[in-house]
DNA sequence: AAAATTTGACCTAG
DNA sequence: CTAGGTCAAATTTT
């Protein structure tokens, strides 16, 4: 109950801020490549940011008991968001199912939330050997794969392995490059709903290789947890990520970019305008945004649902502890209502924090 | 046995 | 009709 919903909220915060952490991982890789467009480091300094925000939402949230987490998520946007955007469910496959009487109100309920999810397009090349790196720390299950016309390689296409579960409509595309076999273009669809940020069972990262699978080399003897799926992005490996959502969102990102991280702004600020910003609330839950979303009625599991899969997980100690020092040296906590309480420890008990100053 | 992948059929937009 | 996307049964993997 109480312990429930509170373990909840800690799932998704950790989840964001994890997230947030590995985003911020890829923008210094991306910086560090020589070819990094603009556009890639603003999207994920966009994504970053929305992972903070969440986070500190959630934060805020658990400060004050009175409103009920997510709805008041969804409400709290006062004026600003939601102007061309808030696109629930636009999956594409709801036609075979049901498609006898339930199709026609469907229909007239899609034509009002027919908009497109996030989409964006990243490059990712392993130019060395290590294939299924590329683990964005979700889950996939691959449900097709279809020969492209002009294209050497057949695209493969994954779905979260959450959708039944907690309904994620979260998808994406895989396409080996022609000329260059070391390159994938990966395409994402959607935004995960699930509570699998990027803490889960340890990926077993094996995106698009149907013709060569490698075995495992595995060594399970790791005596710290597994770790290392996701960010362990070895130095070589090339993401770019590239398009998107073709909106004038991009355009003027945030005021307080990059002041964020080394010391984030001052409470109340900080907090305004995160709430200037816009589409995120959106995303957190559809359903409730358009009601009209129709049969399901389970987004958002009960927390009973979501195990304590929770974060026991792979945070690469050292990176971990980098970012956490780093907040920690810029010593102004931005964030008034922080009375809650990250038991991490009780969570995990391997978890890596020594910080002593932590939070 | 359960979960994930393969793969050809099926569906829909253009 | 074609190409791209998805379903779902069969098959493989875990």
């Amino acid at each position: 109950m109480d312990t429930a919903s509170k373990s909840w909220e800690q799932k998704s915060l950790i989840g964001e801020i994890i997230e947030g952490m590995e985003l911020a991982q890829q923008l210094r890789l991306s910086l560090s490549t020589t070819s990094s467009s603009s556009e890639n480091t603003e999207f994920l300094v966009q994504r970053i940011l929305t992972s903070y925000e969440k986070a500190l939402l959630l934060l805020q949230l658990s400060g004050s008991p009175q409103t009920s987490n997510v709805d008041a998520i969804a409400n709290v946007p006062p004026e600003s968001r939601m102007s061309a955007n808030s696109s629930p469910r636009g999956d594409d496959y709801n036609h075979r199912s049901f498609k006898d009487q339930q199709e026609l109100q469907d229909v007239s309920k899609k034509r009002k939330i027919m908009a497109k999810w996030t989409d964006h397009v990243i490059r990712v090349s392993s130019e060395n050997g290590i294939e299924g790196s590329h683990e964005d720390g979700h889950n996939w299950r691959k449900y097709g794969q279809k020969d492209i016309l002009g294209a050497k390689h057949p695209r493969s296409y994954y779905r979260c392995t959450f959708r039944n579960t907690q309904s994620c409509w979260a998808t994406k595309q895989v396409q080996r490059s022609d000329e260059d076999p070391t390159i994938f273009e990966i395409t994402y669809k959607g935004k995960h709903t699930c509570s699998h940020g990027s803490n889960s069972v340890p990926p077993p990262p094996s995106p698009e290789q149907q013709e060569k699978k490698r075995p495992k080399h595995e060594n399970m003897s790791q005596p710290q947890q597994s770790q290392g799926n996701q960010m362990s992005f070895p130095t070589n490996l090339r993401v770019d990520t590239e398009n998107l959502e073709g909106r004038e969102k991009m355009a003027s990102p945030f005021s307080f970019t990059s002041t964020s991280f080394g010391c984030m702004m001052s409470g109340d600020d900080f907090l305004s305008s995160m709430f200037d910003n816009d589409n995120f609330f959106s995303n957190i839950s559809p359903s409730l945004l358009s009601p009209a979303a129709g049969e399901s009625n389970y987004y958002l599991e009960p927390p009973s649902q979501m195990r304590n899969i929770a974060l026991n997980e792979q945070l690469s100690e050292s990176d971990l502890t980098e970012i956490l020092s780093a907040n920690n040296s810029s010593t102004n906590s931005p964030i008034p209502a922080m009375d809650f309480t990250l038991d991490l420890v009780e969570i995990n008990p391997n978890f890596p924090f020594d910080t002593p100053g932590f939070f």
